[in-house]
DNA sequence: GTCTATAATTAGATAGAC
DNA sequence: GTCTATCTAATTATAGAC
């Protein structure tokens, strides 16, 4: 026939590349819902209509494909490098602005799947303890040359953890339906405390 | 012999009621620990030295042995109690010190055991956000009564949830190291200013 | 009350045909 | 790349002896 050859379109899959898109979209939302320890890569493979043998041909293993789904690559360095742009004066509110706004927004925020699946899987837990150092903790203390530098990095991340866990985890109210503005003007304040306000002297 | 009849001692445990309470005992440990799916009845049995079977004995189902552990009716109230206490100047610094010595004894961990196995545990989570609801945003905001009592109530629930989340399950640093003098002078501040502090008017 | 033995189910992972 | 079939291991849970 004519079209022995009409597959070959470029800039189109031309194989298993789609499953395994439809793989990792699937993914991403069963773990978000349930977990890294409540997700059978059954139960993906099923939603994502593969075999799931082929979940493990594309990824390897379980925690790979959770790795896959967890790997914040090209999505977060832009949220943190905004944060980091300006000036320490107004970071507080900018800190706050900037991750509420990423949650809200995209719908999976990696943030949240690692919170999630930090309690009960120890890898996750190592991944989101390594990624608060690396891109929070390090980086915020490399700006504040102050003695107390390391402690005050770790208020931030109090407030960073509690805000996720409070409005995108357990949903307490008032905080969970509150606008944006509503967070940043109440809590920009208290982050802006945590870096360059006065702390209690030991 | 002699003895046959001496094993009816009163005020004694004479049967199981020992094994029972060792293996609740073990389970509000590893629940604690790994969250609902990550926590075998079978490691409990093995920590509790008891055989597996036993614990669907005592409590029927794993779902019944974990309703059993987060049955938290008369755990909690005293810390709770001790908190609201002494007057409102002095309750940021209390709520942080209670929190965390209480937390820091893990011979109770019902704030961390909830919030690790909310994640992937929806009656876990209900249960959490009930209590939070109930045995905190209500009280502060009985306590407080001014318009954004609510809110505030909402800024000292993400301080809890956040100096939780970080030094009990992430184990983020300094915060988890800091002794509870440490945090309270850090914190206290902090959520003092939360509770009657000037905040950004709408 | 305690244990052995085991059923019933489910998980992650692999081999190999097509 | 995709699927069938299967292995191995671990899980919850039950039946029944002692």
């Amino acid at each position: 026939m004519a079209e022995h050859d009409d597959h070959r379109r470029p800039g189109r899959w031309r194989s298993g590349a789609e499953s395994k898109q439809r793989v990792l979209q699937v993914a991403r939302e069963l773990f978000d819902r349930n977990g890294y320890n409540g997700t059978t890569v059954r139960a993906i493979a099923t939603a994502a209509a593969v075999d799931p043998a082929m979940v493990f041909y594309f990824f390897g293993t379980k925690q790979g494909l959770f790795s896959a789904v967890i790997d914040m690559s090209d999505n977060v360095p832009p949220a943190i490098e905004s944060i980091f742009a300006g000036g320490v004066d107004t970071m507080g509110e900018r800190i706050v602005r900037t991750l509420v706004q990423n949650l809200d927004n995209s719908d999976r925020p990696p943030l949240v799947m690692l919170t999630r699946s930090a309690t009960t899987d120890p890898r996750s837990e190592a991944l989101l303890r390594e990624f608060i150092d690396r891109e929070i903790t390090d980086r915020l203390a490399a700006l504040l040359d102050t003695p107390d530098a390391a402690l005050r990095a770790g208020m931030v991340n109090v407030q960073i953890l509690g805000l996720a866990v409070a409005r995108y985890i357990v949903r307490i109210e008032p905080i969970a339906s509150a606008s944006v503005h509503e967070l940043a003007t109440t809590f920009g304040p208290l982050v802006q405390h945590c870096l360059t306000g006065r702390t209690a002297a030991p």
